[in-house]
DNA sequence: TTGTATGCGTTATCAT
DNA sequence: ATGATAACGCATACAA
């Protein structure tokens, strides 16, 4: 790599004009400035990105620590961190906690050595599952801006992205009752243990109880086979007409099983569950999906955290992000 | 952030003292070692990242460009990646493409100035499909080391993680005509412009050649509706008996498709594609899938990689990544 | 056993 | 208009 002496040497000019050359200071000469100009793109000079961070004490770099990309959700919010990262001049190290609380903490530790400016986080099940946030205030408590987002830590204050679970599930319940006049609606799940779950299904019931209607929740987190647990279900619950899942996978397999014992969805069972476009490219017949704007949310994520690094005084803040009840077909 | 000189005014020694206490120099005596190492743990002293990177010269840290993480071949590949990295106490910068050039031409270009010892990248469908790659050589000539995976260019020599893609498509087109006797078998695709797109159909057409079959590829990589068209050429072609799908979403389809004009899968219509675990998952009936072993893919990478890093006069190669056939159920 | 000095590549301050 | 020097935080060769 050329470095500003090499460029300097080959010049016979100091080193300090040549970078002042190339940061086009008003101290340099035109003419000085053209010759540095000139050897520097002859030579592929390129400012040493490290030497420049040491220097600055800024990285222009965001840590993102995230659960797992396998979640489409969370592909598509890291597509949307890196687009605005890239579009802001920062670059992001990505780690991957795959769900586990270890990970997750040894990601914060290693990063936290002036790695990153900041970091950008969603939290592991399990770290959700035992309640430990320990090692996310230690590294707020160290001054090193964290924002959460999707899953969050109520306990916790700083910066949030957060989707409107409750309202969206709330709303898409109410759809269903009020619109398609459906009278017994089933709620499935495979993350009742996590936050967001957790207010999912409270938005579901606040809005079968408002109608009268009976509350049918189906927990599927900790079981192995999710398609039995469902087929079984719809075999022995015929009355259900509606189905909502509050995941990207349990809504398609609820779609699947109920074709298989002969249900006619939308039409016998209309079925809603959370996705994005792949999602329902992949059901047949369509899944209607509560669509969160997961590109959005990393990008409003970066947006936030960039602010509260610029800022002397940054106000942190919580931003929701609404989502889109995208309907399938009309139905009834 | 604490740093070595903080701790030698507060402990009154010098910083080169301190820094080789810390590194647990046998210079140093053990009670001083004791002190330092003290009052280090109690001001949660870390090494600057940054500055170890500037004296070394060595970053520990990988660029990673993919397409995309939507697509979960290569959210898979990331997870492998990102673990064999943390276990190698390497970070990863990670850049997506988005498949346009130009985004990774800009990825490279910012990356190559010393925030990273080396790449691994797969090429976006851009510049496979305009056949351009001079920004890679160009990497290369500068010698920071480039190893590609999947989506490979040909003509560049480096490291490479292939997977079997003619082989593959090759033993499973066998596997249909011999072992279950299929007499007409469809490819659908909907990425035949790309490398590995390339190779799986010809596993597929020198496998039906052979047996003395038709070739029929239905190549969807640049169709709009693609449910719509498979619906009509199924329905248009009521011999075919078996179909393969060379990437991971045609496959889900073609089967709810056959499903909807009255086809029994897999007893009419035997359904191979290229998935995951969640593949399979999503379909019912279960897809069989030619299944990439990415986790591996990713470690592979990386192990290639740092290897490449560590040896003076490493010798490029490429590595062949077997997949399996997984059959979801027995069929005729 | 401890300390001093130097350099990694850059930027910035202060001469000249 | 240009150059000399120091500093960022760390590691290390060398001196004491």
């Amino acid at each position: 790599m050329t470095t500003l002496k090499e460029l300097a040497k080959l010049l016979n000019i100091s080193v300090s004009t040549v970078s002042k050359a190339l940061n086009d200071s008003h101290e340099i000469s035109a003419s000085t400035k053209k010759r540095v100009i000139e050897l520097a793109e002859k030579l592929n000079y390129k400012p040493n990105r490290i030497a420049q961070q040491l220097k600055t004490n800024k990285t222009k770099t965001i840590g993102v620590i995230l659960p797992t990309v396998k979640n489409p959700f969370f592909a598509q919010v890291l597509h949307g961190i890196e687009k605005s990262a890239t579009d802001n001049k920062y670059d992001i190290i990505v780690c991957l906690s795959d769900e586990s609380l270890e990970k997750e903490e040894r990601s914060l530790e290693l990063l936290s050595n002036g790695s990153v400016d900041g970091f950008i986080m969603a939290v592991a099940r399990e770290s959700q599952v035992k309640e430990q946030s320990e090692h996310i205030t230690g590294i707020i408590d160290s001054r090193i801006p964290i924002l959460m987002f999707d899953r969050v830590v109520n306990e916790i204050i700083c910066d949030k992205v957060v989707v409107d679970d409750f309202q969206s599930v709330y709303d898409a319940t109410e759809y269903l009752i009020k619109k398609e006049n459906r009278k017994h609606i089933l709620l499935v799940s495979n993350i009742e243990e996590l936050s967001v779950g957790k207010l999912r299904i409270k938005g579901y019931q606040k809005a079968v109880e408002e109608s009268g209607l009976d509350s049918n929740v189906l927990k599927l987190g900790n079981v192995d086979d999710v398609e039995a647990n469902i087929h079984n279900y719809l075999k022995a619950h015929k009355e259900i007409d509606a189905i909502i899942s509050i995941d990207h996978i349990t809504g398609i397999i609820a779609i699947n099983m109920a074709k298989k014992i002969g249900r006619i969805v939308p039409k016998d069972l209309s079925v809603i569950g959370f996705g994005y476009e792949h999602t329902q490219l992949l059901s047949s017949p369509k899944i209607s999906i509560i669509h969160q704007k997961a590109l959005e949310i990393g990008k409003m994520a970066v947006k936030l955290l960039i602010k509260h690094l610029n800022t002397e005084d940054h106000e942190l803040q919580t931003i929701v992000v609404p989502s889109e009840l995208k309907l399938a077909e009309s139905t009834k």
